[in-house]
DNA sequence: AATTTATATGAACGGTTGTTCTTTTAGATA
DNA sequence: TATCTAAAAGAACAACCGTTCATATAAATT
C-alpha cells in the first residue's frame, strides 16, 4: 500500500515540527527547517499538509487531552486524600513525560498570542480541572472529610501550585538543569494542603 | 536643546514597541510596524536604537523591578498575617497595572525562547520572591506566629497561587473579558492561607 | 541670517518567509 | 515487464524581514 510511505513520512513531519515549534513557537519555525529536520524538501510538506498551519494544528491535536476524568468522582473523592495524591500523581507523571512536556512549551509560548489556544486553555485545561476537583471537594465537605468552604476556591488553591510547580520544571528541562530539588513538591503539596483543610 | 525632539521619539518607539511586542512578541514584532505605530520610517528607528534587540532590551529594561524589598522583612514579618496581606496587595496592583501587565505579557511570550530571560525569571521573579518570603516564614515560625515547617516550601506554596491567579488575569485581559471573579482571589488566598498555617 | 548638527526620508541590499508549479523519481498495480 | 500513481525535487514567485546608505529636512548654534 501507498498509505504507508506517505503515513511514515506523515508522522516524521509532525515528529519533527513537534520539537521545532517547542524549542521555536510557530513564527520560529519555518516549513523549510521542519522539511529538512525531516530530510525532503519544502515543497514535499505540501503532499501531506495544505499549509504550515494545518501542521500545526496536526502537532497540537491532542494538547489538552487530560488523564482526569469526570467518571466515578462522587464515589472517588470519598477517600479524601487519596483521591488527591492520585490527582497529583497523573499530574505529575504529564509533567515528565517527555511529548506532553513538549505540547506544554507550545502552549505556553502560543497562549498570549493565539487566541483558539487561549480560549481552549482556560476551558479544557483550566476549568475542566476546576470543576473536577471542585465536585470532589464539595463530595469530601460533605462527606465531613474536610472543612466547609467554597469547593471552586478550594479547587483553585489546591491545582494552582501543580501548575506554577510544572511551569519551573518546564524551564528548568529546557537548559537541562537538574529537577529533583522540585520532584518531591508535588507529595509535599498534597500533604501541605490537606493538613490544611482536613478536620 | 535637540535632546528634547529626540527623547520625545525615543519614548515614543518605546511605548509602540512595548505594545507590539507585548501582543505579538518579538519575532512577530517588525521594525516597520514599530516605525508605523510611531509615524515614522523605519530607517530613522536607527538614529535611536542600534538595532532590533537594542529597542527590545530597553523595553524590558525594568520587566524585573519589583515592588518587594528585603528591608525591614526581620521585623515586618513579625506582623504575621499582616505582612502577607501587604504582599499580597502589592503583588495584586502590580497584577493590574497596564504598564507592568504589558512587560508581564512579554516575559511569559519569550519565557520558553529566551535563555536570558529564563534565566533572570528564575533568580530575580522567582527566587527574590521566595527568598523574600523564605525568611518572612522563618520569622513567623521563630516568633510562634505558625507552625514549624520547611520556611522554603512554604513560600512556595504561598507564591504559587498568586502567579497562576495573575496570569489567569493577563489572559481574560487580552480578551477584554471580566477579572471581577478573579480580583477576590487574592484576598481569599491570604485567608485560606493563614488559616492553614497559622497556630 | 548663515552654518552646523541631528533627525527623517526613500530607496535599496541580501536574506528568509510561505506557497505554487512543473518535472523527476520511485513504489504499487496490472 | 509495462503502466499508473503518489511522493519528492527543484525552481520560482511575491511578500516580508532587518539593516544600510545617500539625501533631504528641520532644528539648534554661531
Amino acid at each position: 500500500m501507498s498509505v504507508n510511505r506517505s503515513s511514515k513520512t506523515k508522522t516524521a513531519i509532525i515528529k519533527s515540527a513537534m520539537e521545532l515549534f517547542a524549542a521555536h513557537g510557530y513564527k520560529g519555525t519555518s516549513v523549510r527547517k521542519i522539511a529538512s529536520k525531516v530530510g525532503i524538501r519544502e515543497s514535499a510538506l505540501y503532499n501531506h499538509f495544505k499549509n504550515k498551519e494545518a501542521i500545526f494544528l496536526t502537532v497540537c491535536a491532542d494538547i489538552f487531552t487530560t488523564p482526569f476524568s469526570k467518571k466515578n468522582v462522587q464515589e472517588d473523592a470519598k477517600k479524601g486524600k487519596k483521591f488527591l495524591a492520585n490527582f497529583v500523581v497523573q499530574y505529575k507523571l504529564v509533567s515528565f513525560d517527555a511529548n506532553k512536556e513538549r505540547l506544554f512549551r507550545i502552549m505556553m509560548i502560543e497562549l498570549l498570542q493565539d487566541k483558539t489556544l487561549r480560549k481552549n486553555f482556560l476551558n479544557e485545561f483550566h476549568h475542566h480541572n476546576i470543576a473536577l476537583l471542585s465536585e470532589a471537594f464539595f463530595v469530601m465537605m460533605q462527606s465531613g472529610l474536610i472543612r466547609s468552604s467554597d469547593p471552586m476556591f478550594t479547587a483553585n488553591e489546591f491545582l494552582a501550585p501543580l501548575f506554577y510547580y510544572r511551569l519551573q520544571i518546564t524551564l528548568l528541562r529546557i537548559d537541562a538543569e537538574p529537577t529533583t530539588a522540585l520532584s518531591t513538591l508535588f507529595e509535599k503539596h498534597v500533604d501541605f494542603f490537606w493538613e490544611s483543610v482536613a478536620l
